[in-house]
DNA sequence: ATGTGC
């Protein structure tokens, strides 16, 4: 695929037909090589041909090959114009994301307890693929109310304090959400994985700030150097999974009703204010508050432990989703327009001043979490005014090598010796698991966060460094 | 990512 350099940080795919917007690709020069060779760049190009797409078919410099549309993507369509939604643009974790606390203890306080604050984690977060979950929903009207109301019905029911929603996207549940647009199958296998990490990439980590690059927007996000965070990565579990299955099948059958043609089955998509393309939205939306509760059960299972082995409390820095299509009033040629815009292993990052922040954040930014990969720094970023791409950055590493080859790398080698050996604790997870993320296998989290600075998507607030791991 | 794979 052939990169135009417009700027050092930003690369351009010429528009060609059917494309009808040209790709760009956020990367610095030294991260090229490890960019596109999985055949995501054509994803990019395919992109772009989607009906009512605006500006460009955008990637960040953690990009990877995905389902249809590729990983570390961001795509905007015009509603009015007949733009479209698409499962693919989403991903089969639907609303995937990053929550961050904040304790109340530095680490030289926590070290004597590491070991007990680490079982106590790992005893009390279910984990791995279909293992039951910190809540089990009693009916359907807790089923709605997660599916509602996410984060805002688990804090309603017990799971948390309202201070908490103030510090999470759309304040714990995104509008519009819609039940009836959720199959039977999708609510079965979802009713018992509420408070429940998954497995993959998702983890539950006990990290310290070692770096503050900014101290006035860390002092306003509660940061400072020292001091102990818990991270939890995790998602929609098997309810996105069965949402994106069934959409990208009834979409697929609806394209040639619309007369829409993709290059690739994978793109399945319909006009957003089509019949089909309101329920993929109100059904995803539902798994968007599902994986909020999610995150916010996990959060109250960490305070549980927190409480008991150290005395300290946890405070929600912020939760942000970086698998997700929002409709979003952006400027297009001078023009504000209705977008659906497609973030997908893409963080949003609203800049300072935006009217969607909490009053307490409106100076400075939204908090933008980014974790790294397993054994590596995670950072905290905030957004920027004027940035490109519908305020949007990366959302991690990105990987380099299949979850197989990173396997086979591994050949010979016991991964969790080496995190070990790196002071790193480690609870759960199969070897296989733990090999399968790797950092070996994926790009360098300190280049990737550079990149996206370098291109004015976001700006360095703080890093984090692990001390403590549970894996699904 | 996923009741993990044709």
């Amino acid at each position: 695929m052939d990169l135009v350099e417009e700027s050092p940080y930003r690369f351009r795919i010429d528009r060609r037909d059917p494309m009808r917007v040209p790709g760009v690709v956020f990367a610095a020069e030294a991260l090229l090589p490890e960019i596109g060779a999985d055949g995501s760049l054509e994803q990019v190009a395919a992109v772009a041909t989607l009906p009512g797409i605006v500006d460009a078919s955008f990637v960040m410099p953690d990009v990877h090959l995905g389902y249809g549309f590729p990983i570390g993507g961001v795509a905007a369509t015009d509603v009015a114009a007949g733009g479209v939604v698409s499962p693919g643009g989403v991903g089969f974790d639907i609303s995937c994301g990053v929550r961050l606390l904040t304790a109340d203890l530095d680490l030289a306080g926590l070290r004597p307890r590491l070991d007990a604050v680490m079982d106590g984690l790992a005893e009390a977060t279910p984990r791995g693929a279909g293992r039951g979950a910190a809540w089990h929903l009693a009916g359907r009207s807790d089923v709605d109310g997660v599916l509602r109301d996410g984060s805002r019905y688990a804090v309603q029911r017990g799971f948390g304090v309202e201070r908490d929603l103030a510090r999470c996207e759309d304040q714990g549940a995104l509008g519009d959400a819609d039940p009836g647009a959720v199959s039977d199958r999708a609510i079965e296998r979802g009713a018992k994985q509420v408070g429940s990490l998954g497995s993959g990439n998702h983890f539950l980590e006990v990290q310290a700030v070692t770096e503050v690059y900014d101290q006035r927007v860390a002092e306003v996000f509660g940061l400072r150097p020292g001091q102990v965070c818990v991270m939890i990565h995790c998602g929609s579990r098997g309810l996105g999974h069965q949402i994106c299955a069934d959409y990208v099948r009834r979409m697929e059958r609806a394209m040639p009703r619309y007369d829409i043609q993709v290059p690739d089955r994978q793109l399945a998509c319909a006009p957003v204010s089509s019949p089909e393309g309101q329920a993929y939205l109100g059904a995803m939306a539902a798994a968007a508050n599902y994986a909020r509760a999610n995150r916010q059960l996990l959060t109250h299972v960490a305070r549980l432990v927190f409480r008991r082995v150290t005395g300290a409390g946890l405070d929600v820095v912020y939760d942000v989703s970086h698998n997700q299509a929002k409709i979003e009033t952006h400027g297009v040629d001078g023009e504000r327009r209705s977008l659906c815009v497609h973030r997908k292993g893409a963080t949003r990052a609203l800049p300072p001043g935006h009217p969607d922040l909490p009053a307490e954040l409106g100076e400075v930014g939204q908090p933008v979490l980014i974790p790294g990969s397993m054994g590596t720094a995670s950072y905290v970023l905030t957004g920027v005014s004027g940035a490109p791409a519908f305020a949007s950055t990366c959302h991690g590493a990105g990987r380099v090598r299949s979850r197989k080859q990173a396997v086979r790398a591994e050949r010979g080698q016991d991964p969790r010796e080496q995190l070990v050996a790196q002071n790193i604790a480690v609870r759960g997870a199969s070897r296989r698991g733990l090999a399968e993320e790797m950092p070996t296998a994926y790009k360098d989290i300190d280049a990737v966060v550079e990149a996206t600075e370098g291109a004015g998507l976001c700006r360095k607030v703080a890093r984090l460094v692990p001390i403590g791991v549970v894996k699904g």
